[in-house]
DNA sequence: CCTCATCGTGAGGTAGCCTCCGCATCACTC
DNA sequence: GAGTGATGCGGAGGCTACCTCACGATGAGG
């Protein structure tokens, strides 16, 4: 603390750019609901990559641990220590995949049902505060204006055991 | 493809909200540019961190370390390690604070003047080709959007430094 | 001179991710 | 029905980026 003392207050050039720069803004505003959403997790004890983990297992009855990975886009061999963490925390248990003796399939418990519902829920209402600040016409239009900017895969990259 | 095994698509309820979830569309977004800033300043061997400190660094031309983990939100401890990295890279040069011998000064060499420099051109460039789509209205629109949004710190938190 | 706050950093720890490997199990081929 | 290559998990070990605690050097005030 006390740490204002020294601030130095760059004497540095004061650019010309002096608009906010619209992508800072984008940065900026993106942190804000990260914040938020880490927020409405920590009294769960989740941390952001575990709640997306258990909403895929709960959304995807039967997950298998590479296709966990996949949901997450991280390497196989890492989706295995999430399923170890969420099966610590009781959310999710293993099982036999009766169709593939290798695989293990990741279920969510009642508990984890419950804790994913919550925090969707959660989620959901501390986003409705969020943008409660805009009417339906901007809420409308931001959409619209952000849809233009995020040309990116939403959630899943590729692979998604497609050949069933 | 698996058809829509992962999207949940709420069987009953859900009656308004069928929008694709602003706040969803907005981390999208946010993550293309993210994405976009990592391949800029991959080829010059940064991560996004290093960047920032480095930005900082050239900013506030000798930077104590203190300050740089202020700016860069980390543990004054963590600052002394970004600034090896940094320093080891040739970028930054650590010095002696006339002001007050504990105190070692962060300054940006040529290559780090340089490299800064590079790569915040390269950055605008590219948030200007993100944001091309989007005529001068809509980038006006966006912005006042955005900024209704966002409220919070721009770098530096408030009192989060932990109660050492 | 003594005491206390502050600055940077050595030491050691944690979380999350990775690759390399091995083992069990499929999916095919012959 | 065995042989061969691919596939699914997880053990071992390593990296990065953080953190806290502790210490020597310094600065400031009594």
């Amino acid at each position: 603390m006390t740490d204002d003392a020294a601030r130095p207050s760059p004497p540095a050039s004061a650019p010309p750019e002096q608009q906010p720069e619209l992508p800072e803004l984008l940065m900026r505003a993106a942190r804000t609901l990260r914040r938020r959403w880490v927020a409405v997790l920590e009294p769960h004890g989740l941390s952001p990559h575990q709640a997306r983990a258990l909403r895929a297992v709960v959304a995807a009855d039967g997950l298998r641990v590479s296709d966990l990975a996949a949901a997450l886009r991280i390497a196989p061999r890492s989706a295995t220590e999430v399923a170890d963490g969420l099966q610590t925390a009781g959310l999710v248990v293993r099982a036999a995949d009766p169709a593939d003796r290798r695989a293990v399939v990741l279920r969510a418990t009642d508990a984890g049902h419950d804790l994913a519902a919550k925090v969707e829920r959660a989620r959901a209402e501390d986003a409705e505060a969020l943008v409660a600040r805009l009417d339906a016409a901007d809420r409308a239009e931001l959409a619209r204006l952000l849809r233009l900017v995020a040309d990116d895969q939403p959630e899943r990259a590729g692979g998604c055991t497609t050949t069933a």
